[in-house]
Order: C-alpha cells, then sequence, then structure tokens
DNA sequence: CTGAAAGCGCTTACAG
DNA sequence: CTGAAAGCGCTTACAG
C-alpha cells in the first residue's frame, strides 16, 4: 500500500479511501491510484485490516467430523448465513475427542474469530470463559455445553423418541428394544429417557434386556440385538438410537425370517429404496445449523447483554413400512 | 502483551520469549510473566504474530458443496493434513458457480492463506495467476484448472468407466447405455469418453440414443433412461454416471419386469443393501483431498520451482450384483 | 478533498 | 539473559 501510495503521489490515507471506495475523493485522484494499484498489482491483505478494526469477519465451527453428511449438512446451513453476514468460516472436526475439541476452539480463538459454533465432544467448557468474556460470541448445537451456561441449539431428542415409540405401540407392540449410543453422549441419554417415557406412558414394562447402550459399531449392536430377540421375552420391534444402529440393524434383520418392526432415529439417503423402507424419526441438520448461526450474529450484532437461549427443534417421523410391520406373534 | 509486560516489570521481547517457549530465559522471570499472563488473562492473538511472520498457517478449501458426502470425505482427508502441519482449514462452497468460486478464492487471498485447494467450478483459473506469482500454494481437484498450468489431483475418470463398461460387457451385454452429468464439467466428459473407449475396444457400436448428457435430475435421468429402453434397440444394461443418476436408475429399474444390468461411478452408503445390490466403480474421495494437501504442503516446503504435477487416482470396480445380471434377451 | 501520525498486537534484527 | 526500536499492512482519529 505504501508502494501504489508513492507511485501514485498520494498519502497512504488515500489509497486506503479508493481501496475501500470510501467517498470524497477525486475521479482524477481515484484514476490514479487506481492505476498504480494495477501496475503493482496489489492486493489488500485482509489480516492486516482486521488486526486494526478488530472484527475478523470469521467464525469456527467445530463438530464431530466433517466427512459424516449429518455434521456436512449442518455445516453447509452454517456456511450459508456467515456468507450472507460477509464472514469467512473455520472448519474442524473433534472426533468425539474432548482434548481435540478444545484444542480447535482455542485456535480458533486465538485467531480471533467473531464467533464460534461448537458441537459439544466434551462435557466440560469452563475453559471457555475466559473467551466469551472477551467476546467471542458462542453458540453450542446438537448438545449443550457442558458446566456453563450458553445458547444452544438442539433437536428435541426426546420427544422424538416418544414418538417413534409411540408409533410401534399404537401398531400393537409391547415388547419392544431400544440399542443407544454411548450413555455419556447427551444425545443418547435424552433418546433413552424418550424409549423408557413412551413405554411408561403406554403402561408397558422395559425389561433390563430390552435396552442396551455403547458403541455403536457394528459388533456391538449386532450383539444386543441377538439377546433382545432371543430372551425369554423376545421383543417384536426395535427402536435404533441412530443411524448407524439403524443400518447394522437393517441388515441383521433382514436375514431373518421373522419380521421385526423398526424405527430409527435419523432419516439418510435411500432409507425408501431398502426392503421394507425404513420408518424413521428425522432430525433436520440443515435446520441446527441455520439456527446456531442465525442465533450467533444475532448475538453478533448486539444482543449481548440477553439471557442465553435454548431452541428445540422438531423431529419428525417419516412412515415408511418397517415401523409399521404388526408383531408377530 | 504490553499489559503483561508493564505488570511484570520486563520487556515487551521478554514476555514474547515467554508466551512462545523460547530459550534463554531465567525460570524466575518465566514464573513472575507467567504468573502476570494468568492474573490479566491474557491469549495471543495469532492474527497478529502471523502478520508480523508471513505465514497464517491456514489453507483455504473451495469445493461444490460441503454437504454433499463425497466432498465431506475429501474436506476430512484435507483437514487431517492441514493439522498434521499446523494450519487450519477455511472452507467454501461454490456450489458450481463460477462467480462464487472466484469470490471465495479471492477472499480466501485476501486473508493470505498459505495454500489453496480448489475443486474448479469455473473453467478460467486465469484470474488466480497474480495470487499464485505473490506466492499462494494452488492445488486443483477433482477437475483440472481452466486455462493456467496447476498442480492438480484427479481420479482417472475416462479409465474406470472403461473398466465399469468392459465388465458389462464381459457379461455377455452389447446394446449398453450411458447416461452422464453436464458436458461442459470436465469429469462427465472423460466418462463419456471412457464409455466410448470401451465400447469401440469391444468393437461394439454406440447408437446415438443409447447415451444422454444434461442435468443429473430425477426427471431428466427417467426420460433419458425410458428412451433408452424403449427405442428399436433397447438396452440391455446401463453405466451410471455419477451418483444422483445411479439412484434414480436404481428406483426406475427396481419398478421394471425385465431386469436391466448396472454399473454406477462413485459408490455410496448403503448401494449393498439395495436389491439388487449396486456394483460400482468407486472413486477415493478421501484420497483425493489427502493427496491434493499433501502436494500442496510439499510445495509449502519449498519446492517451488518444480513443474506443475498431475496425480491420477485409480477408480475401483466394486461387484455386488447389479451389474452382474447377464442380458434378459 | 487530502495526509501525517499513532496504533492494532505481535516479531525481527540488533545491541547490550 | 534482556530489551528498545522498527516494522508487518492496514485503519483511526485528527488536522488542515
Amino acid at each position: 500500500m505504501k508502494d501504489v501510495a508513492a507511485r501514485a503521489g498520494v498519502g497512504l490515507k488515500t489509497v486506503s479511501r479508493v481501496v475501500n471506495e470510501e467517498p470524497g475523493v477525486t475521479p482524477d485522484t481515484v484514476a490514479r491510484v487506481q492505476s498504480a494499484i494495477d501496475a503493482l498489482g496489489f492486493r489488500r491483505n485482509d489480516s492486516a485490516r482486521l488486526l486494526r478494526t478488530r472484527r475478523t469477519a470469521s467464525v469456527g465451527l467445530v463438530l464431530e467430523d466433517l466427512a459424516d453428511p449429518f455434521y456436512g449438512s449442518l455445516s453447509r446451513a452454517v456456511e450459508d448465513v456467515a456468507r450472507a453476514h460477509g464472514a469467512l468460516l473455520f472448519t474442524g472436526s473433534s472426533t468425539e475427542n474432548p482434548r481435540r475439541e478444545q484444542e480447535l476452539v482455542l485456535a480458533f480463538c486465538a485467531r480471533r474469530v467473531d464467533g464460534l459454533v461448537v458441537v459439544p465432544a466434551s462435557d466440560d467448557h469452563r475453559y471457555l470463559i475466559p473467551e466469551i468474556e472477551a467476546g467471542v460470541a458462542t453458540v453450542f448445537v446438537d448438545r449443550p455445553a457442558g458446566r456453563i451456561d450458553a445458547d444452544v441449539v438442539l433437536t428435541d431428542n426426546a420427544g422424538g423418541t416418544r414418538t417413534g415409540v409411540a408409533h410401534l405401540i399404537a401398531h400393537g407392540h409391547r415388547r419392544i428394544g431400544f440399542i443407544g449410543d454411548q450413555p455419556g453422549i447427551h444425545t443418547a441419554g435424552e433418546r433413552l429417557r424418550g424409549y423408557r417415557e413412551a413405554m411408561a406412558d403406554a403402561g408397558l414394562p422395559v425389561r433390563p434386556d430390552w435396552y442396551a447402550m455403547g458403541p455403536t459399531t457394528p459388533e456391538r449392536v449386532r450383539a444386543a440385538l441377538a439377546t433382545m430377540l432371543t430372551g425369554p421375552e423376545p421383543v417384536t420391534a426395535l427402536f435404533a438410537g441412530n443411524n448407524r444402529v439403524t443400518v447394522t440393524a437393517v441388515r441383521v434383520l433382514s436375514g431373518r425370517p421373522q419380521p421385526v418392526a423398526l424405527v430409527g432415529f435419523d432419516d439418510f439417503e435411500l432409507a425408501d429404496l431398502l426392503d421394507p423402507p425404513v420408518t424413521v424419526v428425522a432430525q433436520d441438520p440443515a435446520g441446527l445449523g441455520r439456527n446456531a448461526a442465525q442465533l450467533l450474529f444475532r448475538r453478533l450484532d448486539g444482543a449481548t447483554s440477553e439471557e442465553p437461549s435454548r431452541v428445540e427443534l422438531p423431529a419428525r417421523l417419516i412412515a415408511r413400512g418397517s415401523g409399521e410391520i404388526p408383531p408377530a406373534y
């Protein structure tokens, strides 16, 4: 910029004015500066600019895994809102590792992002207190923050599961199994709660061998399902606590002579092409991302004094066939 | 930092040394500075630091759509390599819009990213010449750059398609259809070429109504497929030029009494659970991302004088059933 | 309409 | 082992 000023024979501030299209510069001067810019191939350094203006026009997004389609949709929605506000997006995958989440979050803060959208991997976010006090707007999404009070956008996990399990009950099932993710994960716990509530609402008992929480590896899911299907009181229907559980359940159940009803939490591509088509309780990943980002920019635009808000998005039952199979007894 | 220096009663440079864990500071001084840092809640501003060091330790990734699982895997691979090199990742979706691609790329350059990984949406990248000359390392991935000579990492689209079509021929098919994406897209053209070559290699003719290029909307694919299946010489097998085409083809073909063989370009989740399981020519999106990022950091680590390199990754045939259906005549 | 000075928060290159 | 000065590339707050 100094070189441009020298070549055009003007002051630094005038170059700055031209570059930023500020008013109050003679057309003549503008032309001279512009030609110096072109001749020198000048390109403004936004990092330097932002150092001075104290806004980096960037947002950091920390999620579990960028390669997971659920988070892909969520990211894209955050990106769209950020773009509408003129901000660029940093992304990082925590891989469900609390330390990595913290590293990423703090790295983004060190770059002085204006705001942060975080899918928590950790259950203790007190490390963020200094950053939030320093003015970094922060919104949690998909799962609430741990040990701090902050904005959060969630799916109604318990309610969605209640709806799904009630759907199975409405189709005549009394013995219904539930296979969920690790109990430490907030969404997993909420869904288990929804299952219990739906069963209780219908006056149905829940036997200990009817539900299983743990890693969503195919082996674990297969084992859990085998137990439920061969015990003294075998289940006639299964509620799968997430995507990966559903997929493994489809594989296992398709190999059995006795049909077992299935409702899964989370929609997935081609669910309607499977045999039978899979009934699901669908989340809205793009809606989660959009709401989180909108909340973030609302904060950034001044709503700093407000109380932390909590947005809960509904989950929607999509009946396709597998959840409408009657009990086989 | 100034405040920390004042409180600890040392010079700025000493604070800098402590923050960066540089050697040559008495343990005593370190302790004094450290306690001032803690008391003041000092957090280094990496943006300012990077302004001085002239490396931003960040990489920009421009792709078509973050919500597309193919690009999700690619992104994650780029992220992993970037992290291994201590760099953060900016991401942006061009949505197949050349102007948006350029906006994103230039916005990243204005932030002075060290390097760029770009899935081209445009066919003219001369706008990047000043940036590349200014030292921004750039690697194109999935599709080559337009009108400039630059590093690129591609899938062997023509070869993969040849393999897939040859597979159908080996299973007895003589009349094989091809439905591809818009002809302007490089990968679409390459795949069409592979189809033609495989047919020619087997001495088979290609009738004009056996192939169709255009948008991958369900309506267009349905119409194209209908034409191929009802013409004077109906096809007995179809090669689907990408994911979205494959999925629509599965829907259409599953409703027909006469079985039609199908091989699709691109693998997708649950392909093995469909009926029949879908045979595909699989790309390696993570491999594309990984190779592109590795090439990028190799450039960043000094290999500036080398010629642009071109890496081509193989596509792999995965036989699952739909591609092994014999001709129905 | 224009520009010189100071400063954003750090590091570099030196000197002691 | 330690620090004062200059500078990275911009903008802010002023003055003319």
